[in-house]
DNA sequence: CTAATTGCAAAAGCTTTGCAGCGCA
DNA sequence: TGCGCTGCAAAGCTTTTGCAATTAG
């Protein structure tokens, strides 16, 4: 999925350079998971005059539109992502932050067999799988550690 | 599982009045999961004198020592709980804040599948499945709201 | 032209920390 | 008695909000 100024306008969303740089961003990057602090800092290094407050705010009304989605990992971390076709939960690397995706049909499956069986409207569902992750860099940053 | 004062004590932890307090009120409560915004009200109103510094400094020492487990639900809250002899996921209402524990043996397994077949080292997770809750308080609430 | 949008600074949660005094062992 | 623990107040972080100036359509 891709998303251009016309969904930003669909959106009811004026197209403003900030929104815009803030999509780019968000589509471009190669890190996929962005924090606001991230998507701020990279602005202001690419000379892009942007308030802290106006990348919160764009992000905001982007979940909003459906255009990205919100996480909250532990630790008080959160991240944004653009939308993806599929849906897909998370494994995140308690030492390094590195996010990695995955999918998983029977997790997904039994998910919503849990909230039928227990008479509720499953309207979100968030699971995040805490690891020590498996780069070189993250592994010797641990034996140093200790 | 219950806790005791002999658990302080083999934790490295003195016996304290807010210690005892906080573990009695995580044992007691019929809420089974608390924030510490919760646990230091509820202290309050039954005349203790203690400072919310405190409860979350206890709460911290807490789950250092496998007390108790704290979760972060998306929003911003946290609470905290006793923990038990099994594990358990989230259900978590979106609307009032009430949660329900579940387990899901298939789930589990998947989990740990998943983290296997993609040669990380799984040191934790969190499943929680978030939903319009049927108690009858909720449903009038949401009517108004709208 | 005019309502939406922005940057800045201030404020609002939640949680942590510094410090002097109090209390458990 | 001594060190751990506590309450209080202040500070830290992330996120939100108020406001006057700016800008897209």
């Amino acid at each position: 999925m891709s998303f251009t100024n016309q969904d930003l306008r669909k959106a009811g969303l004026k197209v403003t350079l900030p929104r815009v740089k803030i999509l780019e961003l968000l589509e471009k990057s190669s890190e996929h998971h962005l924090s606001a602090e991230d998507i701020y800092k990279t602005l202001l290094e690419q000379g892009e005059d942007v308030g802290l407050a106006t990348v919160y705010r764009v992000l905001t009304q982007f979940e909003a539109a459906g255009i990205i989605e919100r996480h909250q990992f532990e630790n008080n971390y959160s991240v944004f992502e653009i939308l993806q076709a599929d849906h897909h939960d998370h494994i995140v690397c308690q030492n390094c932050g590195r996010v990695v995706e995955f999918t998983n049909p029977v997790i997904e499956a039994e998910q919503h067999a849990v909230a039928e069986r227990l008479g509720f409207e499953l309207i979100g569902h968030s699971l995040n799988l805490y690891v020590l992750c498996d780069r070189p860099e993250c592994v010797e940053a641990r034996k140093r550690r200790k």
